[in-house]
DNA sequence: CGTGTGATTGATTAAAATCAAGTGATGTGG
DNA sequence: CCACATCACTTGATTTTAATCAATCACACG
């Protein structure tokens, strides 16, 4: 069904070096010093492209690496028997995909390209021996992992607590906040997934996302233009979403 | 409305070393040489006990310390604006609390006893710092914090792909499991929380809870004596809640 | 012995799933 | 280039599930 490709095969993106990637804040990288940089940049494997639809990772096959999103979007699924797939959680830039995997030793779901991304491919056995010589960086992969778990424990109470149209506005909400914080447009931007992957992350039907979108159009809090979005009224999204969205 | 209590004015159980702890195999220490486990011990808190309704720690406050169930059992919840109170999870005996707070410098949510529960307390700093010195106890923790992140994205696959007769039989099936690690029988148990605590765990409201389980006993998978558990068809069960219960 | 809490059961309602139909965009092969 | 298929999305009608509302029971506790 999907592509897959071995993670050697793709292209390399050259002269990249993480001291002047522009990500360092949102990254792995944030706080550590030029030095420390330097020794964790010894160890990541250059950017390499991956177009729509490729599979990085898949569910069960022997866990070895994280990966951290240069560019594009990831999403992280697993196939479920009877069931059609779920998505488990879209990753943007900055964002580092595979720290689930760390207690089995093998791959918890599977990763695939949703639009032409590209990322950066650390070996975690040796950011595992990293991280004990650099204490801030073991504490930055400790932050990491306790942020995701935190994350899923929101993504729980908004299945619980909130109905569909709250849930979609709470989502679009945390994606123009991921956008923000890339330096993009908060107000205006457009969706790398399709509505059957925002209905299965949200844990809803692609009908119901689709006449959410549509009644938040018509009461003028946002413009759906396709995939194109554009915010129009953040407080009343705000208000609609109550709980706090994604930091 | 719960009591409030400072760990320090509880009762200290004397002679408490982690070497002769039943519950190693379940704990952090499991895997863990005797000498590694003594420096471990060094930091811990002997455990203290904790009586029902017993407030450990609040959402909010500053974090400080992960403690560890030696006996009984503790939520965590989160009181939530509108609505009632969110449990985000049970603990039993071995399971380690507060990871999630590690991003933040305060706890996320707030824990409670559910019945007399006797925990271990350990500085995370301590931790964190010991665990710079033994690689294993790095590991443990890494793996613990992947496992945590993994029970939650099975919470939300089950919150988004079970209904509520599949959550409850999910749910008995996973306490099933937990008591039989700890060596109780795993057919027939006493269910330490309320219908509304599981309800609210399992984001359903008490009298569907109550309907799921009056069903499940009328089909004659389990018998339900108030919160006395007997499970009589281990089969049925697992069919029913389909999916991978708790490891 | 009343009061409150936890739990069960029943009747009704509301929300989202399901079923169904149709549009528009994209792509394929004749 | 057009006919046809397919996919992504939307909208409508109907059904299903669980929430809500309501009543009752059991039991623990002061």
């Amino acid at each position: 069904m999907n592509k897959k490709i071995s993670f050697q095969k793709v292209t390399p993106i050259l002269e990249h070096h993480c001291v002047n990637c522009n990500l360092n804040a949102l990254c792995i990288t944030d706080r550590l010093d030029p030095k420390e940089i330097q020794l964790l940049e010894s160890i990541v494997r250059h950017p390499s492209s991956l177009s729509k639809g490729t599979t990085l990772f898949t569910k069960g096959e022997r866990f070895q690496s994280v990966y951290i999103v240069k560019s594009g979007c990831i999403k992280t699924h697993i196939m479920d028997g009877k069931k059609m797939e779920k998505v488990t959680r879209f990753y943007f830039p900055g964002d580092l995909i595979g720290l689930n995997a760390v207690n089995y030793d093998y791959y918890y779901d599977t990763a695939t390209a949703i639009e032409t991304s590209s990322l950066c491919q650390l070996s975690f056995e040796k950011l595992d021996k990293l991280s004990a010589k650099i204490p801030s960086l073991r504490r930055k992969i400790l932050h990491l992992m306790s942020r995701t778990i935190c994350d899923e424990q929101k993504m729980v109470q908004q299945l619980t607590q909130k109905n569909a149209e709250e849930r979609i506005a709470a989502f679009l909400l945390s994606i123009s906040n991921i956008f923000k914080a890339r330096g993009f447009s908060d107000t205006r931007f457009r969706l790398s997934m399709s509505r059957i992957e925002i209905a299965s992350y949200l844990g809803l039907t692609v009908e119901t996302v689709s006449r959410a979108l549509s009644r938040l159009h018509k009461i003028e809090y946002l413009i759906v233009d396709k995939r194109e979005i554009t915010i129009l009224d953040f407080p009343g999204l705000h208000a609609l979403s109550s709980l706090n969205s994604r930091a």
